[in-house]
RNA sequence: GGCGAUGUAGCUCAGUCGGCAGAGCAGGUGAAUCAUAAUCACUCGGUCGGGGGUUCGAAUCCCUCCAUCGCCA
């Protein structure tokens, strides 16, 4: 049910309550779907993202009387709190719900009256202690000497009839569709956590109000004296608005439907439960995917009115701006788990990670780029690119797209600052600064120049979703045409679609903080020295190019992540390598991925090896198989077998990969 | 009280199937001078919460205790 063929991408985050300040738990679910949206549309999924504000229940009514105004006018002043937001963070919402509107009123009657007709709303009375700020009533066992367990403010006693939803009669079908689909609630805790929950029976959801006592809110069409509970009608949001965009209902739903909620963990149990069955009482699939991500607390402590130490998410996009902020939210903690805040953290992240890890690069390269090709460019070099960093870009592919598909920000994000700094051990490596000494080397500087600077584009692509303007940024100052999206870097495949690269000098990316937040530098004091173009002209070869001279880690094809530090020849030669013929190869007992197997290496005797192969080889295949051995490792006992060596294989994503020998090679021969 | 998680370097956290304890940041030393003094290399730093058990071998599996957190009541 959860894989109709809808080729669309419904995003949502919960609709925020407008009475509400916005602050960074509101931003972060927000920029996370954003993201999210941004992703897919890059890679060419139709996006529905939708965002919006929940306008009715008892605090609003009250917050309009205080100020003197009907709910009405009241909502619409307070809305660009959230609105407003939105748009200074570069959210890219397809639409805006507001529970005012008539498409959702007209939503939410229509649901009222399709589940009367289904017999799963009936009339009964509850009594309980009501807490009048909290709107929501406790039992006995809740309240504490008269005082809501929550605010610790007097309850009162009320008794009232109301109009309830049958949930108890979807609770089998729901445990049993969660059982069939453990994916549809992340994280993983919090799907045990809803399964915990389902154990019990569920008691009936009472959905309504009375008008006496709270007026503001949608009717409910054939119980007058009623209005929607303000819970109840949020929710209805995600499918009311997609009803009014469609020929029909049905037509526009379908077309979206299921949807993916992004949610704080404080609303799991409403979206996890109450949702998913008030949607099988309309005949409708549940959710593909609830994700409740974690809350945010400040300087170690829980973030609350009452501690004063509310961060607003507007403040930081002043000071700092929306890709900074954006950037921050999503690298500091892992999405689903509690992070916490502050401003040393944000400002680290943006001297070390911005400013000088990234923006520092785009400055060096492209100064160098226009310093020595002031007048031709960069041109693609005939040979093509470092294979090496065609390597770490390809593994961008699924290290920073994918793990942003599956809300692993930081991972991805970490995955993407990996290239970052591969990009700047090749500057090192490479020395352009060497190479533009020698004229001879000219083609070789224009190639490294090459690499880096498709290097840094493909960062700008990768980057766009989570910072929109500094992708921008960068891709402007490598004069790329705009309008390039991955889709085409796809098409065209490495290195690089972009034929030249002529580039100017810009100014620094991102400014550096001092502890208090303020930008460091800028006031002119220092002028920036604008790179002279000096075209290698006749400079003195003092150092042969790293190429020639060394070893130049950052092209010899290795993955960009664990560079190990240079050795000498001698130091290789202390390995000694010899062929073997696998003569014998069985399971070792009781082990899971350990072989025994007997080497013949040229010796009197085969020689004893324990490889850890089992899981990508059978002993079957293994005999007879030439293969490169250590042989003058120390010997290892492992399981109780002494292995007298270790076979050379390369990880592969499935496993191992066992090095051989391209044609013959008698047993035992040397590998140099 | 019931259910569930977590505990690893100064800090934040990885650690896949049991096989030589890792990363980033912070600290130290050096290299380099293209660059926003930005970068790069090396390095310091560990009783893997405590105790017991299984195993040739445990951060990893089992038991137990302690601490912290979440959901429910």
């Amino acid at each position: 049910m959860a894989d109709l063929p809808t080729p669309w991408v419904y995003l949502t985050t919960p609709i925020y309550y407008v009475n509400d300040v916005p602050h960074i738990g509101h931003a972060y679910t927000t920029i996370a779907a954003d993201v999210l949206a941004r992703t897919h549309r890059q890679w060419g999924a139709p996006v529905f993202f939708l965002t919006g504000t929940d306008e009715h229940g008892q605090k609003v009514w009250q917050s309009a009387e205080k100020h003197g105004l009907s709910p009405q006018v009241y909502v619409d002043r307070i809305l660009p709190r959230f609105r407003d937001l939105w748009s200074r963070l570069a959210i890219s919402n397809d639409d805006f719900v507001r529970t005012t509107q008539p498409r959702h009123i007209k939503g939410v009657s229509e649901v009222l009256t399709r589940l009367r007709e289904k017999g799963d709303l009936y009339e009964g009375s509850y009594e309980g202690w009501y807490c009048l700020p909290d709107e929501r009533f406790w039992t006995d066992k809740d309240v504490e000497n008269g005082l809501c367990p929550d605010c610790h403010r007097p309850v009162e006693r009320i008794s009232e009839t109301n109009i309830f939803f049958r949930m108890s009669r979807y609770q089998d079908w729901l445990v049993s569709w969660y059982e069939s689909h453990p994916e549809a609630i992340r994280p993983e805790s919090r799907y045990n956590e809803i399964m915990g929950f389902l154990k019990k029976p569920l008691s009936d959801l009472c959905i309504s109000r009375p008008k006496s006592r709270v007026p503001w809110g949608i009717p409910i069409p054939f119980a007058p004296d009623y209005v929607t509970y303000v819970w109840f009608d949020a929710l209805l949001n995600y499918v009311t608005v997609p009803w009014s965009l469609g020929a029909t209902p049905e037509e526009g739903l379908s077309r979206l439907w299921p949807a993916t909620h992004i949610i704080g963990k404080d609303i799991l149990t409403t979206h996890a439960v109450y949702w998913p069955i008030l949607l099988a009482a309309l005949d409708l699939p549940p959710p593909r995917l609830i994700f409740a991500h974690g809350w945010w607390t400040v300087d170690g402590e829980k973030m609350s009115k009452s501690r004063g130490n509310v961060v607003d998410p507007g403040a930081l996009v002043d000071q700092f701006g929306a890709d900074p902020v954006r950037f921050f939210l999503l690298r500091e903690g892992q999405f689903g788990q509690d992070v916490d805040f502050s401003r040393e953290a944000l400002i680290n992240r943006i001297n070390r990670d911005l400013a000088n890890d990234l923006g520092n690069l785009l400055s060096r390269v492209t100064a160098m780029a226009f310093r020595y090709f002031p007048e031709t460019g960069v041109a693609r070099p005939e040979a093509g690119g470092s294979p090496a960093l065609k390597e770490a870009a390809e593994a961008l592919l699924p290290q920073v797209r994918l793990r942003t598909l599956s809300l692993e920000f930081h991972r991805a994000l970490q995955s993407l600052w990996e290239f970052v700094a591969f990009l700047n051990r090749h500057v090192d490596a490479r020395a352009p600064w060497v190479l533009a000494r020698d004229p001879a080397l000219r083609e070789d500087l224009s190639s490294v120049l090459y690499d880096l600077l498709e290097g840094l584009r493909l960062t700008a692509l990768y980057l766009a979703p989570f910072m929109p303007e500094t992708a921008g940024k960068i891709l402007e100052a490598l004069e790329v045409p705009a309008g390039i999206s991955l889709l085409s870097y796809e098409t065209h495949g490495l290195p690089g679609l972009e034929a030249l690269y002529r580039v100017r000098p810009s100014g620094p990316l991102f400014a550096k903080r001092d502890a208090q937040g303020n930008p460091l530098s800028e006031e002119g004091e220092k002028p920036r020295k604008s790179p002279s173009p000096a075209p290698a002209e006749g400079g003195t070869a003092v150092a042969a190019p790293a190429k020639d001279s060394g070893p130049a880690p950052a092209v010899t094809g290795e993955a960009p992540a664990p560079e190990k530090t240079p050795i000498d020849y001698a130091d290789f030669q202390k390995v000694q390598l010899k062929t073997g013929v696998v003569r014998e190869a069985v399971p070792v007992p009781k082990s899971k991925k350990l072989l025994r197997l007997s080497v013949d290496i040229g010796e009197a005797e085969p020689r004893t090896v324990v490889a850890g192969i089992s899981g990508s080889y059978s002993p079957e295949e293994l005999v007879g198989k030439t293969v490169v051995v250590v042989t003058n490792l120390a010997p290892a006992t492992l399981m109780g077998v002494t292995s007298r060596g270790m076979l050379l294989a390369a990880s592969t994503e499935n496993g191992v990969s066992l090095l051989t020998v391209d044609r013959p090679a008698a047993p035992g021969s040397g590998i140099k």
